[in-house]
Parts: C-alpha cells; sequence; structure tokens
DNA sequence: GTAATTTCGGACAAGAGAGTCGGAAATCTT
DNA sequence: AAGATTTCCGACTCTCTTGTCCGAAATTAC
C-alpha cells in the first residue's frame, strides 16, 4: 500500500470537510459516519492533522474541525507528509541507506525521476483541486459517500 | 514504504544472484551474510521467488538458488509482482474500491498517469539492466555490498 | 552408509499499524 | 450550576509484517 489507511482516511476527511467549510466545523462523528471510517480511529488522525496546523478544532457542542487555511493552500503533499511523513517523496525504492547522486543504487535513476513527478504532483494538487474534481464529476469519496451527491445505492467493497 | 522489506530483499538478492550467475548454485547463506539480511528470513523470501517460477533451487552442498531465466528476461515488475503483489500497479491512491474510469475516484487522474508510468518502467527494467547499472556504477547493493568491488568502509545506516 | 551441507516448512516472538474502549477536558445550552 | 456535546488522550486488542528458531527432507562428500 502506497499510503497506509491513517493517510488515506485523513485526506478523505480533509475533502470533505473543505467541502463543508461554510458549515464552520464539521463535527468528527458526522465525518466518520458519513466516510464510513471508524470514530475512534479517526479522532486520532484528525488530532495529528491539527496537531501539524492544517486544521483547527473546537471542543464542546457544535465543535468539530475546521480548514485552518484556505483549501486552495492546502496541498496533498501537506497531508501526506503531516501523516505518513515525507519517507515517500525521498526514499530509495531498494530502502538503501545513503542512496543519493552520489552513492546511487541501481534503480536509482528510474525511481529518481517518477518520485520527482510525485512530489511535484502532491506540492501542486490542492483540497481545493481534488474538491473540485470531485465535485465537477459528483465522484464517490467513500463508500457511501458521493461528493454532491447523496448516499450510493448497492455499493460494494 | 513502496516496497514491502521483503521485497527488497527479494529484489536486491535477485541481483546478486544475477551477478553471480557464472558460479551456478548461490547458497542463501552467502546472500543473507553479504547483503545483511537475516538468513531464515531470506529463505523464505527466496522461497516465494523460486515458487513464482523465478528462481530454481537445488538442495545439499553446492547448493541453493539461481534464476530460472536469463537474467535479460527477468523484469523488476515480476519481482514485485511475485512478493507484493501487483496492488501497487493497480490500486487506487485513496484506497477507494472500485476507483476507475467509470468512478475515478477526486485523485484519480493524477494517480493515474503514475501508476502507468511505474507500471511501464518496472515492466521494462531487467535484471540485467539493474545488475549493468550497478557494475558500470560501482554502486553498493546494501550496507556491506559493492556490486562490483569490496565490502564499503565506514558505511553507516 | 554416515556425516555434512543446504533448502523446505512449520511454529513462535517482536513490532508496527489498525481498530476499540473508556474516561478526562473543554465548551455550549438550559 | 447541571447536563449534554465533542475533542483529547491513554490503554488495550487484533492483525500483519518482520524476524527467530528448530527440525525434516534432499543432496553431496567421504
Amino acid at each position: 500500500m502506497i499510503l497506509s489507511k491513517s493517510c488515506i482516511y485523513g485526506i478523505q476527511s480533509a475533502i470533505y470537510v473543505a467541502a463543508h467549510d461554510s458549515q464552520g466545523y464539521v463535527s468528527i462523528n458526522q465525518i466518520s459516519s458519513e466516510l464510513q471510517i471508524s470514530f475512534h480511529f479517526l479522532t486520532k488522525v484528525l488530532q495529528q492533522l491539527t496537531q501539524e496546523g492544517i486544521m483547527n478544532s473546537y471542543r464542546g457542542p457544535r465543535g468539530g474541525v475546521a480548514l485552518a487555511r484556505q483549501k486552495s493552500e492546502v496541498t496533498l503533499f501537506e497531508l501526506i507528509a503531516a501523516i505518513d511523513g515525507t519517507s515517500i517523496f525521498t526514499e530509495c525504492l531498494l530502502g538503501l541507506p545513503g542512496c543519493g547522486v552520489a552513492e546511487p543504487c541501481p534503480a536509482h535513476e528510474h525511481w529518481t525521476k517518477l518520485r520527482i513527478e510525485l512530489t511535484a504532483i502532491a506540492k501542486r494538487v490542492t483540497l481545493k483541486d481534488l474538491g473540485d474534481k470531485a465535485s465537477e464529476l459528483n465522484v464517490r469519496l467513500s463508500k457511501e459517500f458521493r461528493y454532491a451527491g447523496s448516499p450510493v445505492e448497492g455499493a460494494k467493497g
């Protein structure tokens, strides 16, 4: 798996929150039930995002989480880095320590090219892009939740 | 981590074996000690490769493993598929079931492009390519083992 | 044929990621 | 002030990967 489940949940939630940013704080309970993610588990994932300054949180009734910045200013790169770290953007394919220009590994040049591209895309794509794309295509965000519409009938895992 | 440790060990070993293909069967003990991989663990990884028909194995003194085909005909794709499976070549970035052209996820188009490129590279690059590159650059394959040379001084993890 | 070598195979332990549970802290509503 | 809501936080379980250990099976060497 490229991204950890935590990371995927975080990205999905961020897109969801960005889609509901007019609503003020969005409760984790709402996110978890719409996106079909374990509530308590999602709690911790979103805590990471708030600790990294990507989201703000607020306790008490009508509390929840909200984006700390404009959705056009939160990149996919930040989201991934906040949860999974930057290793997928920097690490050697063969996991060799010190692999780099000075001491390349046999797969170095092939992987480096892709990695640079991946990094560029991740830094370019924002939550706004993801949300707009989702909205435009009426695309699903989870098994049950479609971005712009109502729950999917008969969606299967 | 993109590839599992098992997969990385398998690829490293395959490169090593390809480099020593004139030697006949290469013992797992030799591979594990030169590549600094746990012997018993490597045993199982290489069993997978033999079960997948990528390597042949032979028991008894002077036994070991050897490539089942020419090194120019074993692709990186096969090695990865044999150990980690093909999910990284097919899976949705956000892990959404059924993500595809018909039902794209918000990150679909960005990831698909990279995935296709990754697949193409993995299918194009062979053990011979990896070995040649390693040999040409006198590149290291592990902390201790340099493909064409002697152990590295002061290599650090 | 006996001993040594080497892969094969199952059982087990350690660690990380994923998921569950319960309670504390903060905040709003009444 | 009391109660409800909601995030925060620590402890625990489950599962999968990684790694260890031991013995069985195959093959060679003597």
